[in-house]
DNA sequence: CTTGTCATTTGATTAAAATCAAGGCCTATT
DNA sequence: AATAGGCCTTGATTTTAATCAAATGACAAG
Protein backbone atom coordinates (compact mmCIF):
# COMPACT_ATOMS: atom_id res chain seq x y z
CA UNK A 1 0.00 0.00 0.00
CA UNK A 2 1.94 3.12 -1.12
CA UNK A 3 -0.92 5.58 -1.62
CA UNK A 4 0.74 8.86 0.65
CA UNK A 5 -1.97 10.10 2.81
CA UNK A 6 -0.30 13.17 3.03
CA UNK A 7 -1.84 14.23 0.25
CA UNK A 8 -5.28 15.08 2.53
CA UNK A 9 -4.74 18.07 4.09
CA UNK A 10 -4.83 17.19 7.26
CA UNK A 11 -2.49 14.91 7.18
CA UNK A 12 -0.12 17.14 5.38
CA UNK A 13 1.74 18.23 8.10
CA UNK A 14 2.51 14.87 10.14
CA UNK A 15 5.96 13.20 9.95
CA UNK A 16 6.63 9.92 8.83
CA UNK A 17 6.34 8.74 12.06
CA UNK A 18 3.05 9.81 12.75
CA UNK A 19 1.97 8.63 9.29
CA UNK A 20 3.12 5.18 10.12
CA UNK A 21 0.95 5.50 13.55
CA UNK A 22 -1.98 6.55 12.02
CA UNK A 23 -1.66 4.05 9.17
CA UNK A 24 -1.63 1.33 11.51
CA UNK A 25 -5.09 2.38 12.57
CA UNK A 26 -6.28 2.60 9.43
CA UNK A 27 -8.61 0.28 6.68
CA UNK A 28 -8.89 0.86 3.12
CA UNK A 29 -12.32 -0.42 1.69
CA UNK A 30 -13.08 -0.77 -2.17
CA UNK A 31 -16.88 0.32 -2.82
CA UNK A 32 -19.67 -0.34 -5.62
CA UNK A 33 -21.30 2.11 -6.80
CA UNK A 34 -24.27 2.69 -3.92
CA UNK A 35 -22.63 0.88 -1.72
CA UNK A 36 -23.09 1.87 1.87
CA UNK A 37 -20.42 3.11 4.04
CA UNK A 38 -22.22 4.49 7.25
CA UNK A 39 -25.92 5.42 7.97
CA UNK A 40 -27.59 8.41 10.09
CA UNK A 41 -27.42 7.32 13.69
CA UNK A 42 -24.25 4.61 13.52
CA UNK A 43 -21.77 5.31 15.71
CA UNK A 44 -19.01 7.33 14.52
CA UNK A 45 -15.68 6.17 15.83
CA UNK A 46 -13.84 6.08 12.01
CA UNK A 47 -13.22 9.31 9.61
CA UNK A 48 -12.58 8.94 6.22
CA UNK A 49 -10.42 9.90 3.07
CA UNK A 50 -11.72 9.43 -0.09
CA UNK A 51 -8.55 8.49 -2.29
CA UNK A 52 -11.14 7.46 -6.00
CA UNK A 53 -14.03 8.50 -7.29
CA UNK A 54 -16.75 10.30 -5.10
CA UNK A 55 -18.73 9.57 -1.55
CA UNK A 56 -22.09 10.77 -1.46
CA UNK A 57 -23.26 12.23 2.17
CA UNK A 58 -26.81 12.81 2.17
CA UNK A 59 -30.32 12.25 4.67
CA UNK A 60 -33.18 10.64 3.92
CA UNK A 61 -36.34 12.53 5.09
CA UNK A 62 -39.39 10.41 6.00
CA UNK A 63 -40.98 10.55 2.73
CA UNK A 64 -38.42 8.32 1.33
CA UNK A 65 -36.30 11.06 -1.25
CA UNK A 66 -33.09 12.11 -0.37
CA UNK A 67 -30.81 15.38 0.00
CA UNK A 68 -27.25 15.31 -0.97
CA UNK A 69 -25.49 17.14 1.78
CA UNK A 70 -22.41 16.83 -0.07
CA UNK A 71 -20.24 15.07 -2.26
CA UNK A 72 -16.44 14.13 -1.18
CA UNK A 73 -14.24 14.59 -3.84
CA UNK A 74 -10.95 12.24 -4.06
CA UNK A 75 -8.20 13.51 -1.95
CA UNK A 76 -10.57 14.98 0.70
CA UNK A 77 -11.26 13.79 4.03
CA UNK A 78 -14.92 13.39 5.85
CA UNK A 79 -16.72 12.83 9.45
CA UNK A 80 -12.90 13.97 10.63
CA UNK A 81 -15.00 16.72 12.58
CA UNK A 82 -17.46 14.62 14.83
CA UNK A 83 -14.26 12.71 16.60
CA UNK A 84 -14.39 15.94 19.08
CA UNK A 85 -17.37 15.11 20.35
CA UNK A 86 -18.47 13.05 22.93
CA UNK A 87 -21.07 10.33 22.01
CA UNK A 88 -20.09 10.48 18.22
CA UNK A 89 -23.07 9.85 15.53
CA UNK A 90 -22.91 10.47 12.17
CA UNK A 91 -25.50 13.25 10.77
CA UNK A 92 -25.67 11.93 7.48
CA UNK A 93 -25.57 8.66 5.39
CA UNK A 94 -22.54 7.94 3.03
CA UNK A 95 -22.74 5.83 0.09
CA UNK A 96 -20.38 5.47 -3.21
CA UNK A 97 -20.88 7.44 -6.05
CA UNK A 98 -19.82 5.16 -8.32
CA UNK A 99 -16.86 2.61 -7.65
CA UNK A 100 -14.72 4.77 -5.29
CA UNK A 101 -12.05 3.89 -3.27
CA UNK A 102 -11.33 4.81 0.60
CA UNK A 103 -9.40 4.54 3.79
CA UNK A 104 -11.09 4.95 7.44
CA UNK A 105 -8.97 5.74 10.41
CA UNK A 106 -9.85 5.03 13.87
CA UNK A 107 -10.60 8.60 15.43
CA UNK A 108 -9.40 7.95 18.59
CA UNK A 109 -5.86 6.94 17.80
CA UNK A 110 -5.75 10.04 15.50
CA UNK A 111 -6.99 12.44 18.68
CA UNK A 112 -3.55 10.67 20.67
CA UNK A 113 -1.33 11.75 17.99
CA UNK A 114 -3.14 15.29 17.43
CA UNK A 115 -1.94 15.51 21.03
CA UNK A 116 1.37 15.73 20.21
CA UNK A 117 1.24 18.94 17.39
CA UNK A 118 -0.33 21.98 17.55
CA UNK A 119 -0.31 22.59 13.61
CA UNK A 120 -2.08 19.51 13.25
CA UNK A 121 -5.29 20.41 15.29
CA UNK A 122 -5.13 23.78 13.58
CA UNK A 123 -4.97 22.70 10.02
CA UNK A 124 -8.12 20.30 11.40
CA UNK A 125 -9.33 24.12 12.77
CA UNK A 126 -8.85 25.47 9.47
CA UNK A 127 -11.22 22.71 7.65
CA UNK A 128 -13.72 22.83 9.86
CA UNK A 129 -14.44 26.67 9.86
CA UNK A 130 -14.03 26.56 5.81
CA UNK A 131 -16.78 23.33 6.25
CA UNK A 132 -19.04 25.99 8.62
CA UNK A 133 -19.06 28.81 6.01
CA UNK A 134 -19.63 26.77 3.01
CA UNK A 135 -22.52 25.33 5.28
CA UNK A 136 -24.06 28.41 6.11
CA UNK A 137 -23.57 29.77 2.85
CA UNK A 138 -25.36 26.92 1.77
CA UNK A 139 -28.21 27.65 3.48
CA UNK A 140 -28.78 30.75 2.21
CA UNK A 141 -28.59 29.14 -1.07
CA UNK A 142 -31.58 26.85 -0.60
CA UNK A 143 -33.82 29.82 1.44
CA UNK A 144 -33.72 32.49 -0.62
CA UNK A 145 -33.10 31.26 -3.73
CA UNK A 146 -35.12 30.03 -6.49
CA UNK A 147 -34.03 26.85 -8.21
CA UNK A 148 -32.56 28.78 -11.68
CA UNK A 149 -30.57 31.10 -9.29
CA UNK A 150 -29.24 27.75 -7.43
CA UNK A 151 -28.15 26.21 -10.84
CA UNK A 152 -26.54 28.86 -12.17
CA UNK A 153 -24.47 29.48 -9.32
CA UNK A 154 -23.54 25.89 -9.68
CA UNK A 155 -22.72 26.58 -13.36
CA UNK A 156 -20.54 29.62 -12.69
CA UNK A 157 -18.89 27.68 -9.44
CA UNK A 158 -18.29 25.10 -11.88
CA UNK A 159 -17.15 27.86 -14.81
CA UNK A 160 -14.26 29.50 -12.39
CA UNK A 161 -13.51 26.24 -11.36
CA UNK A 162 -11.80 25.08 -14.59
CA UNK A 163 -11.67 28.21 -16.05
CA UNK A 164 -13.06 27.80 -19.00
CA UNK A 165 -16.93 28.05 -20.50
CA UNK A 166 -16.99 24.82 -22.09
CA UNK A 167 -16.93 22.24 -19.00
CA UNK A 168 -18.43 18.93 -18.30
CA UNK A 169 -21.23 18.74 -15.42
CA UNK A 170 -19.14 17.10 -12.38
CA UNK A 171 -21.90 14.56 -11.97
CA UNK A 172 -25.28 12.88 -13.56
CA UNK A 173 -28.08 14.89 -13.95
CA UNK A 174 -30.40 13.96 -11.62
CA UNK A 175 -27.28 13.50 -9.04
CA UNK A 176 -26.99 17.45 -9.67
CA UNK A 177 -30.42 17.68 -9.35
CA UNK A 178 -30.61 16.42 -5.85
CA UNK A 179 -27.77 18.33 -4.60
CA UNK A 180 -29.32 21.63 -5.07
CA UNK A 181 -32.48 20.17 -4.14
CA UNK A 182 -34.87 19.99 -6.85
CA UNK A 183 -36.27 17.08 -8.91
CA UNK A 184 -34.65 15.88 -12.11
CA UNK A 185 -37.37 17.08 -14.21
CA UNK A 186 -37.28 20.28 -12.86
CA UNK A 187 -33.27 20.50 -13.36
CA UNK A 188 -33.84 19.55 -16.76
CA UNK A 189 -36.62 22.09 -17.82
CA UNK A 190 -34.12 25.11 -16.27
CA UNK A 191 -31.27 24.01 -18.22
CA UNK A 192 -33.56 23.39 -21.41
CA UNK A 193 -35.08 27.58 -20.48
CA UNK A 194 -31.56 28.52 -20.12
CA UNK A 195 -30.21 27.45 -23.22
CA UNK A 196 -33.55 28.86 -25.19
CA UNK A 197 -32.57 32.18 -24.25
CA UNK A 198 -28.75 31.40 -25.35
CA UNK A 199 -27.25 31.75 -21.91
CA UNK A 200 -25.52 28.08 -22.56
CA UNK A 201 -26.10 24.93 -24.87
CA UNK A 202 -25.51 21.40 -23.86
CA UNK A 203 -24.51 18.17 -25.32
CA UNK A 204 -25.48 15.49 -23.28
CA UNK A 205 -22.98 16.77 -20.27
CA UNK A 206 -21.38 19.10 -21.89
CA UNK A 207 -21.88 22.82 -21.12
CA UNK A 208 -20.93 25.78 -23.08
CA UNK A 209 -21.70 28.82 -21.75
CA UNK A 210 -22.57 31.50 -24.20
CA UNK A 211 -23.57 34.54 -21.99
CA UNK A 212 -21.60 34.67 -19.16
CA UNK A 213 -22.37 37.81 -18.47
CA UNK A 214 -26.42 37.41 -18.23
CA UNK A 215 -25.37 33.49 -16.23
CA UNK A 216 -23.90 35.66 -13.39
CA UNK A 217 -26.36 37.98 -12.95
CA UNK A 218 -28.98 35.08 -12.75
CA UNK A 219 -26.99 33.75 -10.33
CA UNK A 220 -26.87 36.64 -7.96
CA UNK A 221 -30.26 37.69 -8.40
CA UNK A 222 -29.38 41.29 -8.62
CA UNK A 223 -29.68 43.17 -11.90
CA UNK A 224 -32.25 40.41 -12.42
CA UNK A 225 -34.96 42.86 -12.19
CA UNK A 226 -33.43 45.32 -14.23
CA UNK A 227 -34.03 43.11 -17.29
CA UNK A 228 -36.53 44.19 -19.87
CA UNK A 229 -39.48 41.80 -20.37
CA UNK A 230 -39.28 39.64 -23.13
CA UNK A 231 -41.85 37.57 -24.99
CA UNK A 232 -42.43 34.60 -22.98
CA UNK A 233 -40.38 31.41 -23.91
CA UNK A 234 -42.28 29.74 -26.94
CA UNK A 235 -41.96 26.08 -25.51
CA UNK A 236 -45.33 25.38 -24.31
CA UNK A 237 -44.18 23.57 -20.63
CA UNK A 238 -41.53 26.47 -19.52
CA UNK A 239 -44.40 29.05 -18.60
CA UNK A 240 -43.30 28.57 -15.44
CA UNK A 241 -39.59 28.76 -16.02
CA UNK A 242 -39.24 32.14 -17.61
CA UNK A 243 -36.26 34.01 -16.51
CA UNK A 244 -36.82 37.32 -17.13
CA UNK A 245 -39.15 39.55 -14.60
CA UNK B 1 -17.92 47.22 27.37
CA UNK B 2 -19.66 44.04 28.32
CA UNK B 3 -20.21 42.59 25.61
CA UNK B 4 -19.51 38.92 26.38
CA UNK B 5 -17.87 37.54 23.23
CA UNK B 6 -18.77 33.77 24.39
CA UNK B 7 -21.64 34.55 22.39
CA UNK B 8 -19.51 33.39 19.38
CA UNK B 9 -18.78 29.69 19.06
CA UNK B 10 -15.39 30.21 18.58
CA UNK B 11 -14.97 32.00 21.96
CA UNK B 12 -17.40 29.72 24.12
CA UNK B 13 -15.29 27.36 26.26
CA UNK B 14 -12.72 29.78 27.31
CA UNK B 15 -12.61 30.76 30.97
CA UNK B 16 -12.41 34.11 32.26
CA UNK B 17 -8.69 34.31 32.22
CA UNK B 18 -8.94 33.25 28.66
CA UNK B 19 -11.25 35.96 27.89
CA UNK B 20 -9.31 38.82 29.20
CA UNK B 21 -6.47 37.08 27.49
CA UNK B 22 -7.85 37.84 23.84
CA UNK B 23 -9.67 40.96 24.63
CA UNK B 24 -6.80 42.47 25.23
CA UNK B 25 -5.84 42.44 21.38
CA UNK B 26 -9.24 43.50 20.63
CA UNK B 27 -10.43 46.57 19.20
CA UNK B 28 -14.03 47.65 18.92
CA UNK B 29 -15.11 49.75 15.60
CA UNK B 30 -18.12 51.47 14.65
CA UNK B 31 -18.98 51.20 10.86
CA UNK B 32 -21.03 53.20 8.98
CA UNK B 33 -22.94 51.73 5.92
CA UNK B 34 -20.34 50.85 3.51
CA UNK B 35 -17.80 51.33 4.90
CA UNK B 36 -14.59 49.17 4.53
CA UNK B 37 -13.23 46.76 6.52
CA UNK B 38 -10.47 45.30 4.44
CA UNK B 39 -10.03 44.32 0.93
CA UNK B 40 -8.96 41.37 -1.24
CA UNK B 41 -5.95 40.24 -1.25
CA UNK B 42 -5.04 42.30 2.33
CA UNK B 43 -2.51 40.27 4.45
CA UNK B 44 -5.03 38.71 7.07
CA UNK B 45 -3.87 39.00 10.40
CA UNK B 46 -6.99 39.66 12.29
CA UNK B 47 -10.49 38.04 12.59
CA UNK B 48 -13.98 39.62 13.89
CA UNK B 49 -16.81 39.25 15.14
CA UNK B 50 -20.19 41.12 14.46
CA UNK B 51 -21.90 42.48 17.57
CA UNK B 52 -23.72 44.67 15.77
CA UNK B 53 -25.54 44.32 12.24
CA UNK B 54 -24.51 43.29 9.07
CA UNK B 55 -21.20 42.53 7.02
CA UNK B 56 -20.90 42.12 3.86
CA UNK B 57 -18.12 39.87 2.46
CA UNK B 58 -17.45 40.50 -1.74
CA UNK B 59 -15.06 40.33 -4.63
CA UNK B 60 -15.22 42.44 -7.33
CA UNK B 61 -15.08 41.05 -10.69
CA UNK B 62 -12.63 42.37 -13.54
CA UNK B 63 -15.63 44.07 -14.89
CA UNK B 64 -16.23 46.27 -12.17
CA UNK B 65 -19.29 44.53 -10.42
CA UNK B 66 -19.22 42.97 -7.31
CA UNK B 67 -20.38 39.40 -6.13
CA UNK B 68 -21.31 39.10 -2.57
CA UNK B 69 -20.05 35.97 -1.27
CA UNK B 70 -21.99 36.13 1.92
CA UNK B 71 -23.63 38.54 4.82
CA UNK B 72 -22.43 38.03 8.09
CA UNK B 73 -24.94 38.65 10.89
CA UNK B 74 -24.51 39.63 13.97
CA UNK B 75 -23.02 37.55 16.81
CA UNK B 76 -20.93 35.23 14.61
CA UNK B 77 -17.18 35.72 13.61
CA UNK B 78 -15.87 35.42 10.36
CA UNK B 79 -12.10 35.21 8.27
CA UNK B 80 -10.81 33.24 11.67
CA UNK B 81 -10.48 30.27 9.39
CA UNK B 82 -7.58 32.39 7.47
CA UNK B 83 -5.70 32.23 10.87
CA UNK B 84 -4.86 28.48 10.65
CA UNK B 85 -3.12 29.12 7.47
CA UNK B 86 0.30 29.55 6.65
CA UNK B 87 0.39 33.24 4.71
CA UNK B 88 -3.06 34.46 5.10
CA UNK B 89 -4.66 36.94 2.64
CA UNK B 90 -8.59 37.68 2.49
CA UNK B 91 -9.84 36.16 -0.43
CA UNK B 92 -12.48 38.52 -0.36
CA UNK B 93 -13.29 42.47 1.06
CA UNK B 94 -15.71 43.25 3.83
CA UNK B 95 -17.70 46.16 4.38
CA UNK B 96 -20.67 47.30 6.64
CA UNK B 97 -24.31 46.85 5.05
CA UNK B 98 -25.76 48.98 6.85
CA UNK B 99 -24.67 50.70 10.55
CA UNK B 100 -22.46 48.12 12.40
CA UNK B 101 -20.64 47.56 15.19
CA UNK B 102 -17.71 44.77 14.99
CA UNK B 103 -15.04 43.96 17.36
CA UNK B 104 -11.46 42.61 16.09
CA UNK B 105 -8.76 40.30 17.34
CA UNK B 106 -5.38 39.86 16.89
CA UNK B 107 -4.79 35.86 14.95
CA UNK B 108 -1.44 35.36 16.28
CA UNK B 109 -2.31 36.54 19.75
CA UNK B 110 -5.10 34.27 19.78
CA UNK B 111 -3.33 31.42 18.46
CA UNK B 112 -0.76 31.59 21.28
CA UNK B 113 -3.66 31.58 23.75
CA UNK B 114 -4.89 28.34 21.50
CA UNK B 115 -1.30 26.75 21.91
CA UNK B 116 -1.75 27.39 25.86
CA UNK B 117 -3.54 23.97 25.95
CA UNK B 118 -4.61 21.13 23.53
CA UNK B 119 -7.47 20.56 25.68
CA UNK B 120 -8.86 24.23 24.69
CA UNK B 121 -8.11 23.10 21.16
CA UNK B 122 -10.30 20.31 21.04
CA UNK B 123 -13.12 21.99 23.34
CA UNK B 124 -12.90 23.98 20.10
CA UNK B 125 -12.94 21.65 17.72
CA UNK B 126 -15.92 20.08 19.69
CA UNK B 127 -17.70 22.97 19.69
CA UNK B 128 -17.37 23.44 15.71
CA UNK B 129 -18.23 19.87 15.23
CA UNK B 130 -21.04 20.54 17.25
CA UNK B 131 -22.31 23.67 15.03
CA UNK B 132 -21.45 21.87 12.03
CA UNK B 133 -24.12 19.20 13.13
CA UNK B 134 -26.50 22.12 13.84
CA UNK B 135 -26.03 23.38 10.03
CA UNK B 136 -27.10 20.42 8.84
CA UNK B 137 -29.73 19.50 10.88
CA UNK B 138 -31.04 23.34 9.66
CA UNK B 139 -30.36 22.61 6.06
CA UNK B 140 -32.59 19.63 6.14
CA UNK B 141 -35.30 21.68 8.05
CA UNK B 142 -35.03 23.69 5.30
CA UNK B 143 -35.14 21.37 2.32
CA UNK B 144 -36.98 18.61 3.33
CA UNK B 145 -39.85 19.89 4.77
CA UNK B 146 -42.49 22.25 4.21
CA UNK B 147 -43.81 25.10 5.50
CA UNK B 148 -46.74 23.62 7.82
CA UNK B 149 -43.81 20.48 9.23
CA UNK B 150 -41.49 23.76 9.97
CA UNK B 151 -44.18 25.38 11.51
CA UNK B 152 -45.91 22.51 13.95
CA UNK B 153 -42.43 21.50 14.77
CA UNK B 154 -41.94 24.98 15.96
CA UNK B 155 -44.76 24.85 18.15
CA UNK B 156 -43.92 21.61 19.28
CA UNK B 157 -40.51 22.67 20.05
CA UNK B 158 -41.73 25.50 21.85
CA UNK B 159 -44.64 23.37 23.83
CA UNK B 160 -41.88 20.56 25.16
CA UNK B 161 -39.67 23.92 25.91
CA UNK B 162 -42.77 25.49 28.55
CA UNK B 163 -43.85 21.56 29.14
CA UNK B 164 -47.27 22.85 28.98
CA UNK B 165 -49.76 22.53 26.08
CA UNK B 166 -50.30 26.25 26.34
CA UNK B 167 -47.97 29.14 25.68
CA UNK B 168 -47.26 32.57 24.54
CA UNK B 169 -44.83 32.82 21.26
CA UNK B 170 -41.39 33.95 22.09
CA UNK B 171 -41.43 36.42 18.92
CA UNK B 172 -44.02 38.67 17.12
CA UNK B 173 -45.07 36.56 14.54
CA UNK B 174 -43.74 38.30 11.68
CA UNK B 175 -39.97 37.66 12.90
CA UNK B 176 -41.30 33.61 13.58
CA UNK B 177 -42.12 33.85 9.92
CA UNK B 178 -38.78 34.83 8.57
CA UNK B 179 -37.01 32.48 10.78
CA UNK B 180 -38.95 29.44 9.99
CA UNK B 181 -38.37 31.20 6.55
CA UNK B 182 -41.43 31.82 4.87
CA UNK B 183 -43.86 35.19 4.83
CA UNK B 184 -45.74 36.71 7.23
CA UNK B 185 -49.35 35.61 5.03
CA UNK B 186 -48.30 32.28 4.98
CA UNK B 187 -47.44 31.89 8.91
CA UNK B 188 -50.74 33.52 9.25
CA UNK B 189 -52.85 31.51 7.29
CA UNK B 190 -50.83 28.01 8.62
CA UNK B 191 -51.94 29.06 11.45
CA UNK B 192 -55.46 29.81 10.62
CA UNK B 193 -55.35 26.36 9.04
CA UNK B 194 -54.21 24.62 12.30
CA UNK B 195 -56.76 26.47 14.02
CA UNK B 196 -59.76 25.14 11.77
CA UNK B 197 -58.11 21.40 12.04
CA UNK B 198 -58.36 21.95 15.95
CA UNK B 199 -55.40 21.25 16.44
CA UNK B 200 -55.12 24.65 18.23
CA UNK B 201 -56.83 27.88 18.99
CA UNK B 202 -54.74 31.00 19.24
CA UNK B 203 -55.53 34.18 20.50
CA UNK B 204 -53.03 37.36 20.07
CA UNK B 205 -49.45 35.61 20.66
CA UNK B 206 -51.22 32.87 22.91
CA UNK B 207 -51.48 28.88 22.03
CA UNK B 208 -53.03 26.14 23.37
CA UNK B 209 -52.68 22.89 21.13
CA UNK B 210 -55.88 20.80 21.75
CA UNK B 211 -54.56 18.39 19.30
CA UNK B 212 -50.79 17.12 20.69
CA UNK B 213 -50.89 13.64 18.45
CA UNK B 214 -51.79 15.64 15.33
CA UNK B 215 -49.48 18.46 16.11
CA UNK B 216 -46.48 16.10 16.24
CA UNK B 217 -47.42 13.69 13.28
CA UNK B 218 -47.99 17.14 11.49
CA UNK B 219 -44.32 18.12 12.80
CA UNK B 220 -42.66 14.67 11.59
CA UNK B 221 -44.40 14.30 8.05
CA UNK B 222 -44.87 10.56 9.01
CA UNK B 223 -48.68 9.31 9.01
CA UNK B 224 -49.22 12.98 7.39
CA UNK B 225 -49.84 10.21 4.31
CA UNK B 226 -52.18 8.08 6.61
CA UNK B 227 -54.91 10.89 7.09
CA UNK B 228 -58.15 10.60 5.22
CA UNK B 229 -58.46 13.03 2.87
CA UNK B 230 -61.68 15.63 4.63
CA UNK B 231 -63.73 17.98 2.98
CA UNK B 232 -61.99 20.98 1.62
CA UNK B 233 -61.02 24.07 4.22
CA UNK B 234 -63.92 26.59 3.64
CA UNK B 235 -61.85 29.40 3.54
CA UNK B 236 -61.38 30.64 0.10
CA UNK B 237 -58.37 31.15 -0.10
CA UNK B 238 -56.59 28.23 2.30
CA UNK B 239 -57.26 25.88 -0.52
CA UNK B 240 -53.35 25.21 -0.79
CA UNK B 241 -53.37 25.02 2.94
CA UNK B 242 -54.70 21.95 3.57
CA UNK B 243 -52.97 19.65 5.55
CA UNK B 244 -54.42 16.14 5.03
CA UNK B 245 -53.69 14.72 1.13
C1' DC C 1 -28.87 -6.67 -33.51
C1' DT C 2 -32.25 -6.94 -29.89
C1' DT C 3 -33.55 -6.40 -25.23
C1' DG C 4 -33.75 -4.41 -20.88
C1' DT C 5 -32.60 -1.06 -17.68
C1' DC C 6 -31.76 3.32 -16.41
C1' DA C 7 -31.38 8.32 -16.99
C1' DT C 8 -33.26 12.11 -19.14
C1' DT C 9 -36.71 14.75 -21.39
C1' DT C 10 -41.31 16.37 -22.23
C1' DG C 11 -46.07 17.45 -21.40
C1' DA C 12 -50.09 18.17 -18.46
C1' DT C 13 -51.60 18.91 -14.03
C1' DT C 14 -51.56 20.05 -9.21
C1' DA C 15 -49.90 21.95 -5.06
C1' DA C 16 -47.49 25.14 -2.20
C1' DA C 17 -46.13 29.39 -1.09
C1' DA C 18 -45.21 34.17 -2.74
C1' DT C 19 -47.12 38.28 -4.16
C1' DC C 20 -50.36 41.93 -4.58
C1' DA C 21 -53.85 44.55 -2.54
C1' DA C 22 -57.01 45.76 0.98
C1' DG C 23 -58.73 45.83 5.54
C1' DG C 24 -58.72 45.35 10.44
C1' DC C 25 -56.84 45.83 14.93
C1' DC C 26 -53.93 47.29 18.39
C1' DT C 27 -51.40 50.74 20.93
C1' DA C 28 -49.08 55.09 21.47
C1' DT C 29 -49.38 59.84 20.97
C1' DT C 30 -51.58 63.88 20.65
C1' DA D 1 -61.55 60.48 21.75
C1' DA D 2 -59.08 60.89 17.46
C1' DT D 3 -55.29 59.73 14.59
C1' DA D 4 -51.34 57.49 12.84
C1' DG D 5 -48.34 53.71 12.20
C1' DG D 6 -47.29 48.97 13.07
C1' DC D 7 -48.57 44.41 12.74
C1' DC D 8 -51.44 40.93 11.42
C1' DT D 9 -55.08 38.91 8.67
C1' DT D 10 -57.71 37.99 4.52
C1' DG D 11 -58.78 37.41 -0.25
C1' DA D 12 -57.46 36.95 -5.08
C1' DT D 13 -53.97 35.88 -8.12
C1' DT D 14 -49.60 34.33 -9.87
C1' DT D 15 -45.38 31.96 -9.68
C1' DT D 16 -42.60 28.12 -8.78
C1' DA D 17 -41.61 23.68 -8.50
C1' DA D 18 -43.50 18.97 -7.53
C1' DT D 19 -46.07 15.33 -9.28
C1' DC D 20 -47.88 12.16 -12.54
C1' DA D 21 -47.49 9.96 -16.78
C1' DA D 22 -45.27 8.94 -21.09
C1' DA D 23 -41.86 9.15 -24.51
C1' DT D 24 -37.18 9.12 -25.80
C1' DG D 25 -32.47 8.06 -25.63
C1' DA D 26 -28.22 5.66 -24.27
C1' DC D 27 -25.73 2.00 -23.14
C1' DA D 28 -24.57 -2.72 -21.60
C1' DA D 29 -25.63 -7.73 -21.77
C1' DG D 30 -27.07 -11.28 -24.15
Amino acid sequence: MNIDIRMAHLFSTLDDTQVRQVMESSHVSTLQDGESLFETGDEANRFFLVVGGQIKLFRVSSNGDQKIIDIIQQGNTFAEALMFMEHPIYPVSAEALGPAKIISFDSKRFLQILSQSFSVCFRIMGTMSQRLRGLIKEIDDLTLQSATTRMCAMLLRRMEEVGRSHFTLPAAKGVLAARLSMKPETFSRILQNLSSKHVLKTKGNEIQVTDQELLRSLAHLESVLGLEPEQPCVLSGAKSLQIDA
